[in-house]
Order: structure tokens, then C-alpha cells, then sequence
DNA sequence: CTCCTTAGATAGTTCTACTCTCCAATATTG
DNA sequence: CAATATTGGAGAGTAGAACTATCTAAGGAG
């Protein structure tokens, strides 16, 4: 299909998809001469994964260049996934303070949970405690932990799943899927989170 | 204290301060004169909100405003979580298909959830399982299912903390503290799931 | 042969969130 | 009381992100 055609299949306009193409978010067709160049299915792919990126993920074009990266060079849906979570965390200023990390470290511990000291996920929820301190409403360990317990089936659903999908070998897609769920799911999870607080709040309201 | 005060407590220079103050995210502070005010302890507070809805939930100072407004509303942790939630979704700007309703429709019910129809995070998520769709990886219900069922004694515990902390009434304060604990533990819940994936998925490929 | 589309490049626009500069009116300090 | 600093208030300017528009030369379609 012509550049026209790839357009309009992905719901975007010409000159986005250009300007696409010139942020190295979308690999070039193959030429067929001068002035033109042939697209396929996965260019459409491409363009549906960066819009769901940037407008369900909110993440910043530059923050998609190095996931898709990442997932150009992962070889394991782990890798992919680990690649993509490297890049997800809002770019934090200030480094997690060691109180922080300690309680990451323990709250891993206690889960049998093993992460490489310093790993990017390991110092974003570090950080995260750390803010809910400075905004006065730190977050208990045994909360911590209640969240930590509850999504373990969650997620071993989730990796289950995903290793159904594939057979055998990773190819390409698989690994897009595993970056495109762990990514796209995670509204699904907070809308449901919110939704249930809407309800268990209303009924405790209600009872008074 | 006097704006100069006000901005190195928050950590926000005084340009800063007197652009939320025009944008109306900050109350004035109490005129004493014609070229002086007076600020105090809520004013802190109310900056170091405002910078953990924007550098942490990610809002932009549009919906922080919307937020804050919703807030000054509220007379219940309720309506102050719902208010808040209103504003949170990434202003959708296709509405969500019949089907992906009817599935959250089929959710709550199953739950034994109760929510208005149209309400917004409803509307959120039947959005986001379009997304998922769209992209071609669809949610299965039985996810959907494990999601709500995980989540519910999260939940459960969130709320109880919340209503242990005030005794009776509710004041500013503790509708202040719903919306903060609300909002931001929210990517302590997704740092927590990311971690969690990835050491589930590297047990699995160690295992193979 | 004529008109349309495309690749590729450059420049311009819109939006957000600041940041800077002024000014006149005070406060503060010596 | 005089010199200096600070403030409130308002407007203009800036930087970055994500497009959007325009232009040119080269093909391609009918």
C-alpha cells in the first residue's frame, strides 16, 4: 500500500505519518523508485502500537522511540518487558532516598521477589513512597505488602497467558503483544481500581 | 508568611507561585496591604499537592484545577474520590463502543457493583478494552474478572484506612487526603505489578 | 502529455507550563 | 527620613513537544 492508503488505516494524516518516518518511530517502507515506497501491515501495526502508546500510556514520543528499540532488541518476552519498563517511569528528578529502598528491598524479600540493586522499577516505586511521605500520607508495609499479595495472581494470569500465545520461538509480534499488554493494561487495572473504591466507599457511606 | 517564604517551603520559585495563583489553583493569600499578603500552612499544602497530581499522576494544571474545584466541593470521601476520578481519564476522544460498555456492565454486575450509567470511569474503562481490541490484543472476561476479584481486598483496606483516620466529620484535610492517597498510590500499584512481572516471567524462561 | 501523488526537507503553528521584565506601592533597614 | 528590597499584578517572552503546512523535484496513472 501507498503512503495514502497507510494514512488512512491508521486514522492519522499524511503529515503525521511523515513526521513518524523522519523520528525514526516508523520504519521506512521499501522504495520502489524515487518518489515511492511500498508499506505493509506491520507499518500500520507500528502506528497503532505508537498511538496507543502515547494516548492510553501517555507517554512522550522520545519515551516510544526507546521502547520500540527495546523491543527491536529483546529476545525473550522478559527482556521485552523489562525493556519497556525501563523507559515507562515518569523521569524522575530526585533520587529515592535509602529509607525508601530499603522498604522496596524488604517488601521484595518478603515476596521472594529478586531485582538487580538498582533497577529501574526498584527506585520508581521507591520514589513513589518517597513523595507519598513528603505529601504527608505515607503508604503502610503492610499495605504494601496487601498490594504486593494481591497481585501476584494478576500476574501470574497475565504471564501465563502470554507464554500460551507463542509457540515455541518468540517472533516479532509476540513481543510487541507482551510490551502491548503489560503497557495497555494497566489503565484497565486503575479504572477498575477506582471503580471498586467508588463502591466499597459508597456501601461503608451508606451503612452510617 | 510572605511569598518569598511560601515558595523556597513548597521548593517552587516565586514566578511559579504567582502563575498558580493567576491560574487559580492557589488561593490568594490574606491582603495586608496593597502590596502584601499573607500565606500559611494550607498553602503549602495546596502547592505540594498541585506538583504531585502534575509530576506524579501526570495531570496538566487544566485538570488539577478540575480536580482541586471538585474537592472544594465534596462533602464526603466519596463524592471527593468521585470528583476526582471524573476528572482523571485521558479526555477519551472516541467514545466507547456498545459491546465494551456492555462488558463493563457484565463486570460490575458480576462484582455486584453499582455505578450510574455513563458514569466516567465506566466509560474509561470500556474505552481502554477498545484500545485493547483495536490493537489486537484483546482482554479476555475472565482478566477482567481476576482484575476485580485481586483488587477488592486492596480496596477494602484502602477505604477502611481512610475512614480510621477521621473521627466524625470530614474536614478539608482528609477530603485532601483521599484525593492524594487516591491518585498517588497509584503508580506505587504499577510499579508493584511491573516488578512483579518481571520476576514471574524470568522464573517461567529459567524453568524452560 | 498532463495531472496527481510522493519522498524528503524546511519552516511554521499550537499548546502547555513556565519564566522574565516592569511598575508602582509599600516595607525594611540604617 | 532616605536608600534599598520586596511584593502584587499584569503582560510579554521562552522552551519543548507534537504536529502541520509548504515547497521542490521526481515519478506514475490515464
Amino acid at each position: 500500500m501507498w503512503m495514502a492508503e497507510l494514512a488512512s488505516r491508521s486514522g492519522l494524516s499524511v503529515a503525521t505519518v511523515k513526521y513518524y518516518l523522519r523520528e525514526g518511530l516508523l520504519p521506512s517502507g521499501t522504495a520502489t523508485g524515487a518518489t515511492r515506497a511500498a508499506y505493509d501491515e506491520t507499518h500500520v501495526r507500528r502506528l497503532r502500537l505508537i498511538r496507543a502508546l502515547t494516548d492510553v500510556a501517555g507517554l512522550r514520543l522520545e519515551s516510544v522511540r526507546q521502547v520500540l528499540d527495546g523491543i527491536e532488541a529483546a529476545d525473550s518476552w522478559h527482556d521485552a518487558v523489562g525493556a519497556a519498563h525501563t523507559r515507562l517511569g515518569t523521569a524522575e528528578s530526585t533520587p529515592p532516598t535509602p529509607g525508601s529502598l530499603a522498604r522496596v528491598d524488604d517488601m521484595l524479600e518478603a515476596q521472594g521477589w529478586q531485582l538487580a540493586p538498582g533497577h529501574p522499577q526498584a527506585a520508581a516505586l521507591a520514589h513513589a513512597l518517597d513523595v507519598l511521605d513528603d505529601v504527608g500520607h505515607p503508604i503502610s508495609d503492610e499495605m504494601l505488602f496487601l498490594y504486593a499479595h494481591a497481585l501476584r495472581p494478576i500476574v501470574m494470569r497475565e504471564v501465563a497467558s502470554v507464554h500460551l500465545d507463542e509457540r515455541g520461538e518468540l517472533i516479532d509480534a509476540d513481543v510487541e503483544a507482551a510490551v502491548i499488554g503489560t503497557v495497555l493494561q494497566e489503565p484497565v487495572l486503575l479504572s477498575i481500581r477506582r471503580i471498586a473504591q467508588e463502591n466499597v466507599s459508597r456501601k461503608l457511606t451508606e451503612g452510617t
